[in-house]
DNA sequence: TTATATATATTGACTCTCGATATATAGAGC
DNA sequence: GCTCTATATATCGAGAGTCAATATATATAA
């Protein structure tokens, strides 16, 4: 396991990443759909920007982290339905654990009782 | 108390901020003992550099949630000492709330088991 | 006297989010 | 058939903030 790199300038890259990839762990999904399910799990917390989410889905994927896969069924508007590939899978894991220890380093950190 | 102004691109302005805010709540501290004691508090997790940390001080002093105090005794340097106002104490309480509502929100969408 | 640690400060490069804008289509209502 | 709205993907410029490098100065140790 490498060494963390979650540093604090990165925190919300690192963030929107991992809330992607989550979500897609669970499932294919388009790219319109992370956004809305992402805002409804987190109770209108997190709203994606269209100017955030798809240079995210397109890095993600020039990485090989996620797979996307044009889909033109006759009756729907043609969607691109992405995947977790088994190196995003991994990149998610590790990124998860490297995030729970900053945060949970911050949270300790800020509600510490005065000595 | 005023709706949540966490939003993910300022994660890391309000992380730092609450930091630093967080241990000037317990003592009076001046800059380069705040970066030391803060890095020394998180197991070398967070480091402030100090292009990121002089700015972020002046910054606070100028909205008045710190106030900075030029101390040159006779034996040792000159150092800025801050202390936290009655503004920054209610600032920090109130961003630390957001923060840890906005973080546990995330942890638990990231941290879900498929159903 | 030199080197190092302490201490504050500024600058420019870089990255990323955000808001605005663009394009296109499916479905609903008239 | 037409218009409007929701769906769906995409790009661009502005703005904010971190980071690394650099500058200055002094106390202390070698």
């Amino acid at each position: 396991m490498n060494k963390t790199n979650v540093e604090i300038s990165n925190l919300p890259k690192y963030c929107n990443e991992a809330l992607i990839l989550a979500v897609l762990a669970r499932g294919d999904r388009h790219g319109y759909q992370l956004a809305i399910e992402i805002e409804e799990m987190s109770d209108g917390l997190f709203k994606f920007n269209h100017g955030t989410l798809y240079p995210i889905l397109h890095k993600l994927e020039k990485e090989n982290l996620i797979k996307g896969l044009w889909e033109k069924s006759d009756t729907q508007r043609k969607r691109k339905y992405y995947s977790i590939t088994r190196k995003g899978k991994n990149y998610f894991y590790q990124q998860k654990a490297e995030l729970e220890h900053f945060l949970s380093t911050f949270i300790g950190i800020i509600g510490e009782k005065k000595k």
